[in-house]
DNA sequence: GCGTAACTTCAGTCTTGACAGAAATAAGAG
DNA sequence: CTCTTATTTCTGTCAAGACTGAAGTTACGC
């Protein structure tokens, strides 16, 4: 793996947008790299591309392997840690997203019920109020039921679905 | 506006989720309260609630307003400003996507083209490299249009469609 | 126009979390 | 069993940015 000035645009601009996507810099540039790259690499070639720290680089790629992002493979008579990501784009998001819908919607899911029969007991709560927070149980529900079956749709098809676009709607009018 | 136990566990979620979604814990907590609140409320009343300091929510209810997410409104004969958030939770996301659209979708668009035709001329970027980069950004492309088309969608429509969920493949399949 | 009420901007403090470097652990090789 | 190499854990430092309180604006009533 060699730093051209394509790569390397393009892995400090995933290190910026990691840190709005809930991780930090550091763990998405090493993840940009290692799906760019075109073999598995060590951690040390890690700690050289990026300069950054070798202790950061290994809490990094702990935080993705977490993930189920990145995999850990070996080489025969090596017995360093060679890393390699997920290099299927449908696959990763498919991972990003499962990961987001563990740590976001499922919390919000129960603080939501909890909230919904809770409210019902408190007599000074509005009923506007009350509403309100069926409605976003509701959506929140629906959110989470959709992602649940869309989730093991084939990547082919869905690509094919989302070639429709609006025109998916047909369906539904009539 | 009254800070019941199960008002105040749904402001205090929401500000932890809002942490997480790119934006402080302030900011998600003041339109949690306004979300659930039947009646537009006052800048000093968000100052009892939330116990912050009346600065805390001017700055943050100006973030809430660039979003589209907070209108301000008035009562005949005060001329204290009053603010209510969007209350229909699909049009709440709308804007919420849309905006996360503009701020991250939009200029990963710009680097991925960018670096695609940059590498084109660069001899020694691995071809493997190329083809993922050209991969992610026909991912982003397609993900970009896709929500291009489908954000005018009708909430009602929509709400049809993700409850047919999976069946919705069949369409695609034959 | 002066005083007051509503709101905003600014400057400093405090908190959080990323990161480096050092110390600790593990795992082979001889 | 000791030395070396690879990796992880721990601790302290630093920077970003959230938040407060004070100073500054604006606009309205009298």
């Amino acid at each position: 793996m060699q730093m051209t000035p394509a790569v390397e645009k393009y892995v400090l601009h995933w290190g910026e947008m990691g840190t709005r996507w809930g991780t930090n810099r550091t763990v998405a540039q090493i993840q940009a790299l290692l799906y760019l790259s075109p073999q598995p690499i060590r951690a040390d070639e890690i700690v050289e591309l990026l300069s950054v720290a070798r202790s950061n680089v290994s809490t990094s790629i702990r935080e993705l392997q977490s993930y189920g992002l990145v995999r850990m493979t070996h080489v025969l008579g090596d017995r360093r840690d060679y890393f390699e990501s997920l290099h299927d784009v449908w696959e990763l998001f498919r991972v990003i997203i499962e990961q987001r819908k563990q740590r976001e919607l499922n919390p919000t899911l129960t603080m939501l019920r909890g909230c919904a029969t809770e409210v019902e007991a408190e007599a000074d709560t509005d009923p506007v109020t009350k509403q309100r927070i069926r409605n976003m149980l509701v959506f929140i529900e629906s959110t989470s039921d959709w992602y649940e079956q869309i989730s093991d749709i084939p990547t082919a098809t869905l690509t094919k679905l989302m070639a429709l676009g609006k025109k998916i709607t047909k369906l539904v009018k009539k």
